[in-house]
DNA sequence: GCCGTTTTCGGCCCGACTGTTTTCAGTCG
């Protein structure tokens, strides 16, 4: 049972709440379903702690609806309303232009309650004549089943998107009708997972500009054109939103696009608040701008400190920026060692090639982590292979300003909760614990045995390693007790890159870190062209409000050494 | 149904686009 199941259930019914008429409920629910979605945490921790109403948007009815759940599995007046509207909100919603009210008069006119129904309506043309639709709707629908029939996800991992997204923008720069490119949306904010991609351009010739940008090879499809905006297919499997603005504008554009959505609500209500109006054309005082131009122009304007775009998911940055009091988090530029490159079969040319990647990224030094464990695990650690490396990392070193810190990673033991590593190692090697869920499926209490395993001494860092980027149905863990643990024992926590081995989210960074958890990044690359990929364990520092001065590899190698005691 | 640096009542973000409409409701971001 997790937040999201919670989160679907509100939605649903803010559509219920919709078709009847109750707009303002409708609009409560759903933004209860956005706060419980973005949330870090299991509802169960908030419940028994009785910090339910602690959620943006939680008020006394939606707490009880939330405990009613917790406790007995279902919602009373939402099995209600369900019974009255038996239709599934949720899969029909997927499909591009159906919102509750056509849902509903889909399901009155034709009794269709989810998506193999109306499948069957497309192909036998039963909803071009239905009022209130036509044969634009039909075909529209109709295409848009085909894309959720193709689609793998609703959302791809950033790293999966990034750079097609990035070599999206330059090739549109360089058809040379615009005059400036920004990708905006999650994606500037970094968010873990994207759902769509969000293009703004700056053009003296808006429709050169869009068709442009219609014609170019990463577009499959139209969804919807007009002169100022333009929404299409993109050949990545997402659908992809392009605006032109003047340069006027640019900056209101940017913070407007950039979202979140629910960090913009509280910026125009703050507009509101100071007089003024705050659109993605500008900031203005009955109709005269006052800012627009540029982002920094919009916050300091309404009296912020400017926000980067990866704090901005209403979880508090408005207020810290009024108050002066945002955290000086790391710029990308900060980060100047890549603190876990994996190597599984040493040679020198594969350490020479990860030296020449790390540098292209601007790297000063690196760790370089032994993975030496076997494909069966029984057999343990290749301490010898190890060893290998090391002398040859240390030769290195001693004629070279590029630096390696030579490391190794072992999973935390199962009975013991403890890395198993020879003791005369402990004091030359950079050792990471790893921990995944299926290493402590036995655990009947999987906290405390993390809590021991932090207090073993065993390792100077510890590295969660997870399939899914998101928090939801992880292990059943206290975060809060372990990052203590971690604080108390000066047991730094990794913070991860890779886009297929996730570390914690930013949101259990955010937690960690007001612990007083320190961090390291790394990529977990396991190739030189993987080192890149460092940018997303910073994001996800940024994203967690992690103070720089908290990220151990923002500091020089001789400090680095220091802190780690090698 | 939620919420409060004018408020415990009376507000609740706002503009673009589409399709089916003779002036606008629904959807989207």
């Amino acid at each position: 049972m997790s937040n999201s199941d919670v989160a679907r259930i509100f939605d649903e019914l803010a559509d219920m709440e919709e078709i009847e008429g109750n707009r303002w409920e409708s609009l409560a629910y759903r933004k209860a379903a956005a706060s419980i979605r973005a949330l870090g945490l299991p509802l169960e921790t908030l419940y028994s702690r009785g910090e339910l109403r602690t959620i943006d948007g939680v008020g006394s009815a939606i707490e009880k609806k939330i405990i009613q759940f917790l406790e007995t599995g279902e919602i009373s007046k939402y099995s209600e309303m369900k019974s009255r509207y038996p239709i599934d909100f949720t899969g029909l919603r997927r499909v591009q232009g159906l919102g509750p009210k056509k849902i509903f008069a889909l399901y009155t006119a034709l009794g269709i309650r989810n998506i193999d129904d109306l499948k069957m309506a497309v192909e036998s043309h039963k909803i071009e004549n239905l009022p209130g639709f036509g044969k634009r709707s039909e075909d529209n629908i109709r295409h848009s089943l085909s894309l959720i029939a193709t689609r793998s996800a609703d959302r791809l991992p950033l790293a999966k998107v990034y750079y097609e997204v990035m070599s999206m923008a330059d090739s549109l720069m360089a058809s040379g009708t615009v005059r400036r490119v920004e990708v905006v949306g999650s994606i500037r904010r970094m968010k873990e997972t994207v759902g769509d991609v969000d293009i703004l351009a700056v053009s003296d010739e808006p429709e050169k500009a869009l068709q442009s940008f219609l014609s170019q090879k990463y577009v499959t499809g139209i969804v919807v054109s007009g002169p100022s905006k333009t929404s299409v297919n993109l050949s990545i499997g997402l659908n992809g939103d392009f605006r032109v603005f003047s340069a006027e504008s640019f900056g209101s554009a940017m913070q407007y696009f950039t979202g979140s959505k629910e960090h913009n609500i509280k910026m125009r209500d703050l507009a509101i608040q100071n007089g003024l109006k705050l659109n993605e054309y500008g900031l203005f005082r009955k109709d005269i701008p006052v800012a627009g131009e540029d982002e920094e122009g919009v916050y300091s304007a309404l009296g912020l400190q400017y926000i980067p775009p990866e704090m901005r998911e209403n979880s508090g940055e408005i207020e810290a920026a009024r108050d002066r009091k945002l955290p000086k988090i790391p710029e990308y530029v900060d980060i100047v060692s890549d603190m876990h490159v994996s190597i599984r079969n040493f040679s020198p040319k594969i350490v020479h090639d990860i030296i020449a990647a790390s540098r292209n990224e601007g790297m000063k030094y690196v760790a370089l982590l032994y993975d030496g464990i076997n494909a069966d695990r029984d057999k343990g650690v290749d301490y010898e292979g190890y060893g290998v490396m090391q002398k040859y990392v240390e030769k290195l070193n001693s004629g070279s300003d590029f630096k390696i810190i030579p490391g190794i990673k072992i999973p935390v033991k199962q009975e013991t909760g403890q890395v198993s590593i020879p003791s005369d190692m402990r004091n030359s090697a950079y050792v990471v614990g790893t921990l995944s869920p299926k290493d402590i499926s036995g655990e009947s209490d999987p906290t405390d045995f993390i809590i021991r395993a932090v207090r073993s001494g065993s390792f100077r860092t510890l590295s969660y390693s997870y399939t899914e980027p998101e928090p939801d149905n992880r292990i059943g863990i206290d975060n809060d007790l372990i990052f203590k643990a971690c604080a108390e024992n000066k047991i730094l926590i990794e913070l991860s890159g890779s886009p297929g081995d996730y570390g914690i989210h930013y949101t259990a960074a955010r937690a960690a870190s007001s612990s007083g958890v320190n961090f390291v990044l790394g990529s977990r690359a396991t190739s030189p062209g993987e080192i890149k990929h460092i940018k997303f364990a910073t994001a996800i520092a940024r994203r967690g409000w992690v103070e720089k001065s908290r990220i151990i590899n923002s500091a020089d190698y001789n400090a680095v050494i220091g802190a780690l005691q090698l």
